[in-house]
DNA sequence: GATGAATGAGCATTCATTCAT
DNA sequence: AATGAATGAATGCTCATTCAT
């Protein structure tokens, strides 16, 4: 699936021109872009099918031709919101040599994702609690991050050999780095929500001492 | 205002006894205790107003007596909860003498808040971003947090002549210090709502592990 | 529950005056009786529950106050069609004092519900195919219709002693009157449908000979 | 026209090979003869053109190249219905002789087709009432069963002089016998359907008794 | 102060039908 | 001849809110 991010989604309010006789897939593409603007600018509650139908320009009907209810076209638009942002982080990471500038590119660009992406982050995380399907999505991403952070350090951490002795010596146990990374996980995606909500402008932070920290933190949990 | 969480709230099954023609402050509090509780296991979207007041054991137009909608109720619940968990948090401070005990103590209590009120968390934070009512109250309630979180070291710090100086020598200024609390209470709140959600268990981390972390966390943050 | 025959149906074109603040039950009533005629005029599947509401003089939301689906008020619209039926043979019964006579009325009375209700009876006919609960309850009445029969000859036949003897004398078992029975009910009710609905005048059949035909295997049935 | 029965229904659940552009009369076939099968099961409206199409192997536009509408499918099938059953009963009066036995086939052969087709023949009662062109219908295959009746009943006669002398003999009029012939029909209808739809069982009736009663009444109509 | 009845506007979803290919 | 994409107009149903008592 292409991400809605990438391809350029249609402009909300003007109909667009309708794609008679496109290809199936071309529409479920436009679909689901359309759905990912609206549900962000909106919000999941605030929308409903035939406006998203609209968005992307078709009628009602044709909604669910594709999709079998709203819940599944969100969980489609998350699904191209998350690989846009991996693609992203992968590019990043290729370009950049040392943990410090792969922390610097990482928060910069998952505080881009975040604020592009403010509503349907928030509509998301209200429905990962309320949603089983939803919350099994979510969860299966976040087993992803983990897994790719670790994958970072040991790709980090020069020799596999060395590697393991360094643990050895430093005591530090499989469990507690698990943890550590899950919490560094939770502490950048919190923050950075706050800095794309405008949270930490309303409390008076300086942004740039919190990205400063993030990079920190984000540094540190790169290091082998 | 009373907290939801402190007098009991009403049996949701039955519907409770009704006290005809009581006193409009015990008819608002019993409406608030209601919500709470409906908005905490159904979430803001997935009930209504007539069952809000039904589970208080009054008719539909009641609710419209004290309410001027239903956003309104849920921004008194959330109030009543923040009340109750500040006083639950000022007790336990009182009782703790050490920076170690009281971050203990923080972290316990906050937990156990987000564990009863997982769903209504939930339906606030979306709220927050979709509504700006709500966007100003929950900011309120950051910035008394902060300002607490502030004032807890100070007092942790014997004499205010001393503390300045701490602050000169260490070379830490007021906005980094202000930046460092935010992120500690971002990474709190994050981390107790992951455990609280069952997140924490699905990626298979240890909650006593995290638990600890945590509580070293918030105790670096209450160092003066 | 009054049925909807007896009272009167409010007129479907103009729009009732809206009976504000009315009681639960007469509003009831006042659905169930204008479901009835618009099921009659326009079919099960030709009509939907914002019709039959405002065929009542109310808003959409009101008849799902008081019937949680469209097939539920066509269960109460048959049930107080079917009461008044038996209502109306009950009092034509009493008047009534032998067999022909009693015939006689039946077949009257229920011509003229036939006629009636044959909108509504259609729609019955084929839910009683495609629905459990409406077959259930069909056979219900059926049940009775054949129970009545069984009681109306009882009476007929003088004392009860004699009647025993009677049947054993001209060996007609319980089981082959039951099928009697049954038939003489199918062969009523179709018959009656038929002329309710133009058949047999479309066929050129003289209705004054299906009628006295009817009469007469009506009261053979009736015969003790 | 083939009747649906007689060639073989596809398959419904398996999309059935598509023919691409087959004759157009095959094509019409295979439409009718999946529609009779749909409708049987599923009833009028509980499916759609589309899904007919579908059960055929075709795409919905291809229906409407064929039939205008949804109802002129249905009167296709039911045409197809009662040429079979016709053509059934025709072989069966051939190889028999007696009225006996005649009526024995008669009754056996129309419980079957009622039985194989019960989901369509109730589609078709209700539809009757609604729709004229059904009715119109309808009531022609009526004409015609009389018809026959009186043909069958001619044939058993011996000669034609005989018949009329037999007639004047009994008092026995022509509209007279048009009237019973057609209350034969209606009961042996009805309670063959009543059969097939497991009302007779439900009623606790011997299908047997049941049976055999509907022979002797049938049975009697054949009588010269 | 409290109520139960009532509602208009809306929302998710379906279906008979058409059209460009 | 056949198609698959597309659809306008419903359809069953819900909800935040009001009103007369």
């Amino acid at each position: 699936m292409e991400a809605p991010a990438v391809r350029p989604v249609p402009t909300l309010r003007r109909r667009p021109v309708r794609p008679k006789r496109g290809e199936s897939a071309d529409t479920r593409d436009r679909l689901v872009a359309a759905a990912a603007a609206v549900f962000n600018r909106d919000g999941y509650h605030g929308t409903d099918s035939n406006r998203l139908a609209r968005a992307a320009g078709y009628a009602p009907a044709t909604f669910y031709k594709h999709f079998p209810d709203k819940r599944t076209i969100l969980l489609a638009a998350y699904e191209g919101w998350v690989t846009t942002e991996w693609q992203g982080i992968g590019t990043a990471l290729r370009a950049a040599r040392t943990p410090t500038e792969r922390a610097e590119r990482i928060v910069a660009l998952v505080l881009e994702h975040h604020r592009r992406w403010k509503g349907l982050r928030a509509s998301l995380r209200a429905l990962v609690v309320t949603d089983p399907v939803v919350r099994r999505f979510h969860r299966a991403q976040r087993r992803r991050q983990l897994e790719l952070l670790a994958e970072m350090r040991r790709g980090a951490r020069g020799t596999p050999a060395m590697a393991r002795v360094d643990d050895a010596t430093r005591g530090v146990s499989d469990a507690t780095r698990h943890v550590s990374d899950a919490i560094m996980l939770f502490t950048l995606e919190r923050t950075l929500d706050a800095i794309a909500e405008g949270e930490t402008d309303a409390l008076g932070l300086d942004t740039d001492i919190v990205m400063t920290r993030l990079r920190a933190i984000v540094g540190a949990a790169l290091q082998p």
